[in-house]
This record gives structure tokens, C-alpha cells and sequence, in this order.
DNA sequence: CCGCCCCACAAACTAATGTTCGGCACCAAT
DNA sequence: ATTGGTGCCGAACATTAGTTTGTGGGGCGG
């Protein structure tokens, strides 16, 4: 495959724009749809910048074909195209506090792990992240330790989904059922052999919840 | 949205394609990519069928744009661009039979039922095939009744592993662990209040392996 | 200043692709 | 027999999209 250059701003603007019409619209899109998105005046201008980036390996074009550009990465292998990677930002458990929201840094020491999840979770939810599970605590919800738990970050929470609830005063997060009782909140596990965890409403704060469940076989 | 009604084969023919060519080329086909792949003798029939298709909301057209289809999945939202699909072929679970590998017909009454999963398991294991599963025979290897499993087709399988299992005798496929002892065959129900079953060796058959369970939340 | 190259422009052209139309065969209900 | 619906066919038609062509501006070395 050609080595890489530098690409003229006119070229990183197009490859920018077939990327996010790609994420948009979820097929490439056609020449004047870069013209128009480029505010380029010509078709021909992009068909030229095509041309250029395509000699140098930053992209495929299947001639005769509507549509036929493909972005490739920088192995030159064709870009999943609905590739949908969240990391793993952590790892939680009844009572341990998860690294990322404690308060020293939130980015800093972040493992660099990243599992793939289904694209349409991507999608419908936005924005995911993901922890590793310690414990049994969630054993009755069919969550195991070791599995990981997909997470849509979200303030709120209706009664009974599982969430990832963040204790202020203790300053530790955990992986509970949730339910609103008055004033107090109950959190409760899903393991019969574990007492709920009852605290003041305003001691908690909803993390995000639990949108899928990741296990290894 | 839209009531689900049974296709006809063409349209079932035409949907099927439309998935292959998804998943090879990564961008939808053209009405002329259909007609061909699907042996149609004009582009009106395609066009015909997918208005009907539309209408009943299997799939969305774009219009005034070329390759314009995208497949829905049972909730009536797009289904990823070159996404890992995989089909539900049936249902398991002990003692009943799946559909797609029972004597008759295994592709006739293929059910319109889709689900994505994580690219990477395409990727590592190729072709797959999803069943839904009835019953709570594996509750307590953390698979409920309602959860989808998908299996990697292989004729083996280590001991331990979660299979689908074909009783050629009984004519019938279930979801069990699997151990192989001696000339016998254990099939163990992840499930304290279900008993094993033992079958001779040559009397049982396995179709795939476990590699991912899905559940909704 | 000249010629040259890179880049951009607009318009025209061709190929690909979606859409429509009239007609035919089959089947079921009238 | 007649009527209406479904499914299919072939061809023409309309639109979208990729490609080519001729042109012009601006920087740069001669």
C-alpha cells in the first residue's frame, strides 16, 4: 500500500465529510454529495481530490458503481462500517468504587480496553462506556463476575432497571437495581443471598444504565 | 409500526438477498442487483415487491437516492450498515424440535427475524446462526427464556461446552451442556431442578456451539 | 514576462439506477 | 362467462451519479 502524506485541508475536509455522512446516513455518499457538504463548486474538484487520495490509500473506489467509496484505515482494510468499540473504563462491584468516577483522574490511567458491542446499541443509544464486573452481587439479573456491562451514561432511572448508582457520601459506585421509595432510594441486588442497600435520595446519583451484557464463552 | 405479515418466498428471497449483499459488499444493492441475484426476469417485479415489503415495514426506501434500501429490524429502526446480522432460524429449547433442522422444509417458513450481533464474532467465527430460547432449561448458566443464543455450526464439541444437540433418534435439537463419557453421551441441563440426560454416543449429533447470548433490557 | 504545474471551475456527457406503464397469466368469487 | 386481485413480465422513461473536457487563476523558476 502507498505510504501515507499529509493531506491538503481540501482533502482532510472531504475525508472528514464522507465519515460523518457515513455515520449520517449509514451509505457512502455520492460525489455531489461531498460537492455540496464541501461547499466545492465543481464535482469535478472532488472526483480530482478522490482520485489523489484514493492513489494514496486513503480510500477505495469501486468504479461503475454508485456509491462505491470506502474509506480504509491504516492497514488498508476496508472500515467496518457500523464498527461500534466502547471501552472498558473500569470495573465494579458492590461496595468498590469505580476508578473512573473516583476523584483523582477520570482519563488518566484508563485501561486501554475495548470490547466491541452490537452497532445498533450504538445507535439507538448514543455515547457508551463500559465496566468489568467483580463479584456476584447481580447473579439472579443472569450477570456473572467477569462479564462487562455496556453502559448509556443517563441521570435518571425508572424503577427497576439496573443501574450504576454513585454514592456521594461514601464515594463509592455500584451495580444495583433501582428503585424510588419516598425520600430513600432502594438499591437493590439481584442476588438472593444479599440484603438491599437503602440510602437518602439525594446521597445518589444515577450513573447510567445497564444496556447489555457482555460474557465470554 | 407496521403489522408483520408472512412473506412470500419471493419477498423472503429478496430480503435474504438483500442481507448477503449487505454483509458482502457493505453497501445496499441496486433494484438491478436484486434482479439478478434473485434470478427476476425484471426490475419491476423487484420494485413491486420491495413496495410492498416497505409497506408492511420489513425495510425503508430512500427515494431519489441510489441505493436507497435499508433493512429494518422488528422494532422498525434501520439495522446498521455492514453490521453483522445474523438470523433467527427457530426456536430451542429441551425437548422441542427446531424448525430449520427438522425433516421438513428448512427453509420454508423461515421466520423475518434478525438480530446483530458484535462484528468481531463474524469476524473470529464466521458463519452464524441465531435461535431463540424457550424455557429456563439454562437458567443457571445464565440464559433465560426469552434470551437469543447464537451458535457457530461445528460438528464437535469439548466437554463443558454449551451445544445444540440433534437425538437423531427422537428427532429432536436442545440446548444443553455437553460431556462425553465413554460410549455415552451426557446432556446437562444448566438448570438445579432439571435432571441429565444420557444418550448414546451415535445417537446424538452436534449441530453448534454457544458463542454469544443476547437478552434485551 | 513566459511557460508550467497544481488546483479549481463549469458544463456536458455517459453510465447507473429508480420508476412507470401496458399487458399477460392465474385464481377465486360472482 | 365476467370481474377483480395478485404476481409477473418487458420495455420505455426519468432521475441520479460518475466521468470527461476545456478553461482560468496563481505561484514559481527561468
Amino acid at each position: 500500500m502507498p505510504p501515507k502524506k499529509n493531506l491538503r485541508p481540501r482533502q482532510q475536509q472531504i475525508l472528514d465529510f464522507i465519515g460523518q455522512f457515513l455515520d449520517e446516513n449509514g451509505i457512502p455518499p455520492t460525489v455531489r454529495d461531498i460537492q455540496r457538504g464541501c461547499s466545492i463548486s465543481s464535482t469535478s474538484v472532488v472526483d480530482y481530490n478522490l482520485r489523489l487520495m484514493e492513489r494514496d490509500g486513503y480510500l477505495k473506489r469501486r468504479s461503475e458503481v454508485a456509491r462505491g467509496i470506502e474509506l480504509l484505515d491504516e492497514t488498508g482494510l476496508p472500515v467496518a462500517n457500523g464498527a461500534a468499540r466502547v471501552q472498558i473504563v473500569g470495573s465494579i462491584a458492590a461496595g468498590e468504587p469505580i476508578p473512573a468516577f473516583s476523584s483523582e483522574g477520570v482519563d488518566s490511567a484508563a485501561e486501554f480496553d475495548i470490547v466491541e458491542v452490537r452497532p445498533d446499541l450504538k445507535k439507538r443509544h448514543g455515547t457508551l462506556y463500559a465496566l468489568s464486573v467483580k463479584g456476584t452481587s447481580m447473579i439472579d439479573a443472569l450477570i456473572d463476575d467477569g462479564d462487562v456491562v455496556v453502559i448509556k451514561p443517563t441521570n435518571t432511572a425508572r424503577n427497576g432497571e439496573m443501574v450504576v448508582a454513585w454514592l456521594k457520601a461514601e464515594e463509592e459506585a455500584t451495580l444495583k437495581k433501582f428503585f424510588r421509595e419516598g425520600d430513600q432510594v432502594r438499591l437493590q441486588p439481584a442476588n438472593s443471598t444479599m440484603d438491599p442497600i437503602y440510602v437518602a435520595a439525594d446521597n445518589v446519583e444515577v450513573k447510567g444504565r445497564v444496556v447489555e451484557v457482555l460474557r465470554q464463552f
